[in-house]
DNA sequence: GGTGAAAGCTAATAGGG
DNA sequence: CCCTATTAGCTTTCACC
């Protein structure tokens, strides 16, 4: 068992302080520190804590769809047999940038990235010719409405209700 | 127009720092600047303008499927009328952390993240209620095979092979 | 847009509770 | 697992190209 399959369960100021990375991820561990009440040692130790167990990543990440970018899409396979050996299998495709097993109408989304339009066909060509990939479904991405960094951190409060028009 | 509007082209260097930052999102700007080969100055003011422009971002990025955290479910969404009307109205859920607009069998997919399971049923329902939402379907996730960052980066290269068994 | 150098701050390390 | 203190290194700002 390696450092990253190793639980590491979450206290309050461990949340805060990923909140603090989740809005800017330079931001100097002194300012984290006064923020969420400790050491700026303490706060180095926790987010290389964090890191090392696989919780966290300090990342750039990009807006998929600006002009200098590509064409996107999400794919979802449906498949026979063992599902995670097919996820495995697309999840080693270059192109492919996210893979998620789902339970649904649906066994595996897999979003994939291409330089242009010409290689998205291509690219869904060689995922159905995944051994275990029965039928797929491509859904290209058109507009993107909201991209938050908070995945895997839930909203904490009440339940929201739907927005008055 | 903002500035967060204006298109900005990418060419290879710019290119070149995001992969910097999407493989450590701290990595030291003195660092960057022996990679990519311009002063430490340069890339600042290039990293600057990037995130300004919305074309990068460098934040923390969580684990969605860590014991820590949550339960998460793409939730795929029928419309009728505007789509984007749709889209932004559920953007606007605090539960909802990923909105993309889509050609396909569905309009929108939305991605949900909550507290627990209890919780999920109530937020699709609240997606359902939402004026021109048709229909929904949801795809709990099970297992998350691959996250990279690199999402609108393309991959650069020769077109991947399926990999032998 | 790019450079280079000085000044101020931040990060990493070591030592201790 | 947290703190303080020190040193090395990074970031920032500026004048200049």
């Amino acid at each position: 068992m390696t450092i990253r399959d190793r639980q590491y369960a979450l206290d309050d100021v461990s949340r805060a302080i990923i909140e603090q990375l989740q809005e800017d991820g330079r931001r100097p561990y002194a300012r984290i520190a006064t923020a969420v009440g400790l050491s700026e040692a303490a706060v180095r130790q926790r987010v290389q804590r964090l890191v090392d167990a696989g919780v966290m990543q300090i990342v750039a990440v990009t807006d998929p769809l600006h002009p200098g970018f590509s064409r996107q899409a999400m794919v979802g396979v449906r498949t026979s047999g063992d599902v995670r050996a097919v996820a495995d299998t697309l999840a080693a495709l270059p192109e492919v940038d996210d893979v998620v097993i789902t339970s649904g109408s649906l066994d595996v989304l897999a979003e994939v990235v291409c330089e242009d339009d010409d290689q998205l066909p291509d690219v869904v060509a060689r995922i159905r010719a995944v051994e275990g990939v029965t039928s797929t479904e491509t859904f290209l991405y058109l507009g993107l409405r909201r991209q938050t960094y908070a995945r895997g951190t839930p909203h904490r409060g009440p339940l929201s209700a739907v927005p008055e028009e």
